[in-house]
DNA sequence: CTCTTATCTTTCCATTGGATAGTTAAGGCA
DNA sequence: TGCCTTAACTATCCAATGGAAAGATAAGAG
């Protein structure tokens, strides 16, 4: 039975990179991952809901890769930041506000695969990345502190806590926050 | 047709109490606010899916409540905390370590009625009760490191991205790294 | 003792994520 | 060129979900 209505293809070409992307944009008009529905992907997709077992294996799957390559963005962010811990933060953040979708994915890791080697991967990638800047703190809990400040604006901030001025530079309005940690003590 | 195999009685009598309950739990369980079911919460209340109509309007609004509930018991413990500004912060991590399900839906704004009064006011008593103890803040950003440093910490503990010792006291481990933002400077 | 209303159940529905089996195309190899 | 293996996708079925509607039961007011 060769239905086929439309005239698209039958294979898609790019179909994991468009399913990522349809992805991200029905969290960010959903809320919510978890409002999140395969189907409504594919249908973006122009695709049938269950051509995403073969790339994904599922809906946990498909998470773990928009989790993988917000990994992958965030390390990213951090390297191209540079040495500075200030401007580390400040992309950290600008990370979580320019990437609402993926930071919210990325920290329910219950809603995703943890432990995919490819998730894995880019995860301590971001985590060496992290670690590198703070490299030059004094003891564990001066980086927890740092990393701390650092992800609770970005959480606050993308949870819309912050009733902040619509259009806001989320990076600018983290910079006097985080200084505060920098300090000379 | 009345079926009722079990000798229950018709009304449960504190449902909505109940119902509360056997959704944190779920939630526990679930390891998301997302993956919890109505239906199974029903079941763990010993109760058709459908008695929530009459307590919460749908799904919505039972996580509406649950995130009502979190703000009180926040609110509850901040004040209980007194006024040292590094007592907060503990008791505040403290919260969500104590009640990861409460702390995961309330930062999670879509997933339920945001608007709703009751939740507005113990979201409010909250916010009073944080802003109370951050008065003697210099200035706004102050109070924000303060909040971002706490609510990191609690953020990346519940979430599990902090790999510690399995038992460890989040209100112990805490205290070091939220009092490096309390030096003299 | 009846009426009213809050509480709960049954039943039905559209939608969801997943499983299975079949269809199409693309690329290696003769 | 023609075959054949395999990647990529569709069609279809299923159990489970959240919600809506309508009815059953109990509790309390008068």
């Amino acid at each position: 039975m060769a239905a086929m209505t439309a005239d698209r293809p039958y294979h898609h070409g790019d179909l994991r990179r468009a399913a990522l992307t349809a992805a991200v944009d029905a969290i960010k008009e959903g809320g919510s991952p978890a409002a999140l529905s395969l189907r409504d992907v594919a249908r973006r997709a122009g695709v049938s809901h269950a051509a995403f077992k073969h790339h994904f294996g599922g809906k946990p799957g498909l998470l773990t890769a928009v989790a993988t390559e917000g990994y992958a963005l965030l390390a990213d962010a951090l390297t191209a930041a540079g040495d500075d811990r200030i401007e580390a933060g400040v992309a950290y953040v600008r990370f979580a506000a320019a990437h609402p979708a993926h930071f919210d994915v990325m920290f329910q890791p219950g809603l995703y695969n943890a432990d995919d080697p490819d998730l894995r991967a880019a995860e301590q990638r971001a985590g060496a990345a992290l670690t590198a800047v703070l490299s030059s703190s004094a003891d564990e809990n001066d980086e927890l502190a740092a990393w701390s400040i650092v992800h609770g604006f970005a959480s606050l901030w993308v949870s819309g806590a912050l009733r902040t001025a619509p259009g806001a530079d989320a990076g600018e309005a983290a910079r006097p926050v985080i200084s505060l940690l920098e300090l000379p003590r």
